[in-house]
RNA sequence: GGGCGCUUAGCUCAGUGGAAGAGCACUCGGUUUACACCCGAGCGGUCACUGGUUCGAACCCAGUAGCGCCCACCA
């Protein structure tokens, strides 16, 4: 079978990533493809990006994230959207203070403290700039189709003034307020922390009991902090425990100070638990603080920000772990420790950012009145505004929202958006709007909102709120939100809060900030575990663009992500996704070397594997499009992973060589150009490089960004086709695996009869090696498929009838077990009476197909038997 | 303490009522003119365990064991 190269590729032997990537995003900038406008006649789709952290580098989950977004947006804009990814990225309040004092620390040897305030935001600012810089470079690297002309950072003067503005709104509607309540404190960041920023870990401590008071006054309380008992104010039992009914209203003298504190009744205190006593303080305990407003008690505070002991006598200025030794062994001199268990296992709260032990502390802090937004928020999912993706996490989401405490928003901290509320000389506090201006001799809050504050306006405030703007008319509400689900509380509660808030649309309650919440799962490494710095198991996405290239490392991501659950990935992936790109290089190379052309109409004459192909493209693209609809992003790729492959290279390009020397050339060079274009559009929201590269080269258009999405063709469905290529393959199989067996070298050519296989019979020879019969010809061994398609060999003297017995007694057996196993289904009346007709209509199918199956590989052992 | 999820081939994972799947790994054969980053052929699983429902269970129900995650004011 011989054909000639009728014209030279425009293409290299070889794919070189890192050589195209770069000059591609770059010209795709430059021409305005990932730009939208509003003033488009296109419907709009559009999704912000959950804006990284200027905190450094981009990592794995990143990259997976935004593989899903840019293969959502390329989709998008090629169906004809008027297409907006808004790229951006987020202050990071707390989380750049710590690296920017640590930097400093390094490089400077200074404290937070050794700068004023000014210096520090200005350094803070100097952070942004440089690892700002390093994100978006990455961003580039991995091709994400974002609108460059629309990039916004949390703190840029559009965000600020949309910040101050909704607080002003929400301040107004009293929604905002300041009080005095037990906060989260960070005693080496000296700030504080929302409930979410504090993450428990089970630790072994010890559980002291304390006996206060002597004599029949005398009562034992338990506790783990025994450092707190300084600044107890009472001792709480349960109102109906009747062990301490009598000392309830009295008092008993607090050990180590000389003070008295009364004994109160409280339902919070479990009679079960320790001695069923507890200690009181109101002032660094959550619970206390509560007993305390109950019952009207002191709040001592004893401890300063840093965590020192501050109440008078031997402790002071004691560390709060020191003190607590110090403390234990004072009480127990006096012979007040009653009982000591060690270790005693419990949770303790740590500092989500520095790690430090949290101490519940009382302050001033800001707070908002979630109630009423977080009742619009489960509103808004309850009744389907909103869909969360996957359905499995909307549990998750509701015992959230319905759950949740006021969010305390202020920060001691510099590097954020400054607290709007100005306070006069005589100490009253107003809040002002951006465009007010507070007089003169009036000072502004010290403290910043916590960075999801801002977060929180992200899919309005990038679009111009609270300005009205032709964006954000258009692109609000967002079509999709793709992001973590560790980050729905963080980030997804509240900007549904702020979205129902701020956006009215003439109704009572605002729209919703997006369609649909698409929640993926975390990047794991390859035995599955998390990464983590100090588990030193961390890649660099950079790391393997570079040595594989963007689209491998987008591919391979792509292939784990199945809604909603974690992935595991590792660096053999990576390669097959390279290989896979390797592969479809070449095959675009073999269908250029061969003429493929997409000139012209296809042809309205199409058979063979041309007409197979074309209806198997509509079976694909059917389905891919399914697959996205529910943003199945694995299945989608392994469908066309496993297209491409398996049936385009593998058989049809094999089929085609045929073809390619025969008369039909001319059809089947347009369906070999129809077929890579068509797949080269599917792959390319996936892998937009590699697509770019082979389409504009095999197509010569300018670029495959802003080619259509392919259509369905229905005229193109050829079930003949398909049924007979079905066979060829199935013939094909059977002949190799006996080829396989007999040890026959593949170069070797064998005398064979082809009956059934019609016009396919010289796909089935090519494919096989096989010659036609000569007048010696004896057959020696027949192969028939289901297909109808027998193939008679003449292996005369080469056969090995031992291994070929052993072969089909193999065989015989499986085909027998078969139909024993659907005949008893048969026999079985429960079953055809009760099973639905189409389960036992193929039972029937396969009891035939086993029987004649027993049949045809005993004609075949009677062959042999003769050989 | 409460809630949720997972347990399928050596590894990482699909499959949720009608014949056990993929990728990688492994074995054998290959200088077939797009591709060895390749081609062809294979090996490999009592679907964690025990019971139940059903004509039929990896899939539904109950329980057991192991693993993981989330929430929580475990003094």
């Amino acid at each position: 079978m011989a054909f000639t190269p009728d014209a030279r590729p425009d293409l290299p032997s070889q794919y070189s990533p890192a050589e195209v990537e770069g000059a591609l995003y770059d010209t795709w900038v430059q021409r305005g493809y990932f730009t939208a406008d509003p003033r488009s006649e296109k419907p709009p789709f559009s999704l912000v990006i959950p804006p990284p952290n200027v905190t450094g580098n981009l990592h794995l989950g990143h990259a997976l994230e935004q593989s899903m977004m840019d293969a959502l947006t390329r989709r998008a804009r090629m169906r004809g959207f008027d297409a907006l990814w808004l790229p951006g990225m987020d202050h990071a309040s707390i989380a750049v203070q710590n690296l920017v004092e640590r930097h400093l620390a390094e490089t400077e040897g200074k404290g937070r403290f050794d700068y004023s305030r000014e210096e520090f935001v200005q350094k803070a600012w100097e952070w942004k700039e440089r690892f700002g810089g390093q994100i978006l470079g990455q961003m580039r690297r991995l091709g994400d189709s974002v609108d460059w002309t629309r990039e916004r950072f949390t703190m840029d003067a559009g965000l600020s003034r949309a910040v101050q503005t909704i607080f002003k709104q929400l301040y107004d509607d009293d929604l905002i307020y300041r009080a005095e309540r037990i906060i989260n404190w960070c005693p080496r960041d000296l700030t504080a922390l929302s409930d979410i920023e504090v993450d428990h870990a089970e630790e072994s401590g010890e559980l002291i009991s304390i006996r206060y008071g002597d004599g029949g006054n005398s009562i034992v309380v338990a506790t783990t902090r025994a450092e707190t008992m300084l600044g107890d104010t009472a001792v709480a039992v349960h109102p109906e425990d009747e062990r301490y009914r009598h000392l309830v209203g009295r008092t008993v003298a607090l050990p180590l100070t000389n003070r008295e504190i009364p004994i109160v009744a409280d339902g919070h205190v479990d009679p079960s638990f320790g001695t069923g006593a507890v200690k009181v303080t109101p002032a660094h305990d959550p619970n206390d603080f509560e007993i305390g407003r109950r019952h009207d008690l002191p709040m001592l505070t004893i401890m300063d920000e840093r965590g020192a002991i501050t109440a008078p006598g031997p402790f002071a200025g004691l560390d709060r772990l020191e003190a607590r030794y110090s403390i234990v062994a004072a009480l127990r001199e006096e012979g007040r420790i009653v009982a000591e268990k060690r270790p005693y296992v419990h949770s303790v709260g740590h500092c989500s950012r520095c790690d430090t032990v949290v101490e519940p502390r009382l302050s001033l802090q800001w707070w908002v009145r979630v109630e009423r937004l977080a009742k619009a928020a489960g509103d808004a999912v309850r009744d389907g505004r909103v869909r969360i993706e996957p359905a499995s996490l909307a549990p998750r989401y509701f015992a959230w929202v319905d759950g949740l405490r006021d969010w305390c928003i202020s920060r001691q901290l510099w590097w954020g958006h400054r607290i709007p509320v100005w306070y006069s000389p005589d100490g009253d506090d107003v809040c002002f709007g951006p465009d007010e201006q507070p007089p003169a001799g009036w000072t502004q809050d010290e403290d910043v909102l916590d960075t999801w504050f801002s977060s929180a306006l992200w899919p309005f405030s990038t679009l111009g709120w609270p300005e009205d703007t032709d964006d954000l008319r258009r692109y609000y509400p967002t079509s999709v939100l793709v992001t973590g689900y560790d980050i729905l509380f963080f980030w997804v509660v509240r900007m549904m809060m702020f979205g129902l808030y701020a956006m009215h649309d003439g109704g009572p309650e605002g729209e919703v900030p997006f369609r649909t919440v698409l929640l993926h799962g975390l990047v794991r490494d390859s035995s599955g575990k998390k990464m983590s710095k100090s588990r030193g198991n961390v890649i660099d996405p950079l790391v393997w663009i570079d040595e594989y290239g963007a689209d491998a490392v987008r591919f391979s991501l792509l292939q784990g992500a199945n809604p909603g659950a974690d992935q595991a990935v590792n660096e053999e992936w990576v390669v097959g996704a390279r290989n896979f790109c390797t592969k479809l290089w070449n095959a675009t190379r073999f269908a250029m070397i061969n003429g493929a052309t997409v000139e012209g109409e296809l042809p309205a004459e199409v058979d063979g594997a041309d007409a197979w192909i074309l209806s198997r493209l509509n079976t694909v693209l059917a389905e891919l499009d399914e697959f996205y609809e529910r943003f199945e992003f694995a299945k989608a790729a392994d469908l066309l992973y496993h297209f491409a492959w398996d049936e385009v290279c593998d058989w049809y390009l094999e089929l085609a060589k045929i073809a390619l020397a025969g008369p039909r050339a001319a059809t089947t060079r347009r369906v070999l150009g129809e077929v890579l274009d068509t797949l080269l559009r599917l792959l390319h929201p996936m892998i937009p490089f590699v697509t770019e590269r082979l389409w504009t080269a095999l197509t010569g258009g300018e670029s495959v960004v802003i080619a259509p999405w392919p259509a369905v063709h229905p005229a193109r469905d050829d079930p003949a086709a398909t049924a007979a290529i079905v066979a060829v393959q199935a013939v094909v199989g059977e002949v190799r695996r006996f080829r396989s067996d007999q040890g026959l070298k593949p170069a070797q050519r064998v005398p064979a009869r082809v009956t059934g296989a019609g016009t396919g019979e010289a796909a089935v020879r090519w494919l096989l090696r096989l010659d036609e019969p000569g007048e010696a010809f004896a057959a020696t061994a027949a192969l028939t498929t289901a297909g109808g398609v027998t193939v008679e060999l003449d292996l005369s003297g080469t056969i090995d009838v031992a291994a070929e017995r052993a072969r089909l007694a193999k065989d015989l057996s499986a085909a027998q077990k078969e139909r024993e196993t659907n005949a008893a289904k048969l026999a079985n009346e429960a079953f055809t009476a009760k099973a639905p007709e189409a389960v036992i209509a193929k039972v029937r199918d396969r009891l035939a197909a086993a029987e004649a199956d027993i049949e045809r590989v005993q004609t075949a052992l009677g062959a042999l038997a003769s050989a």
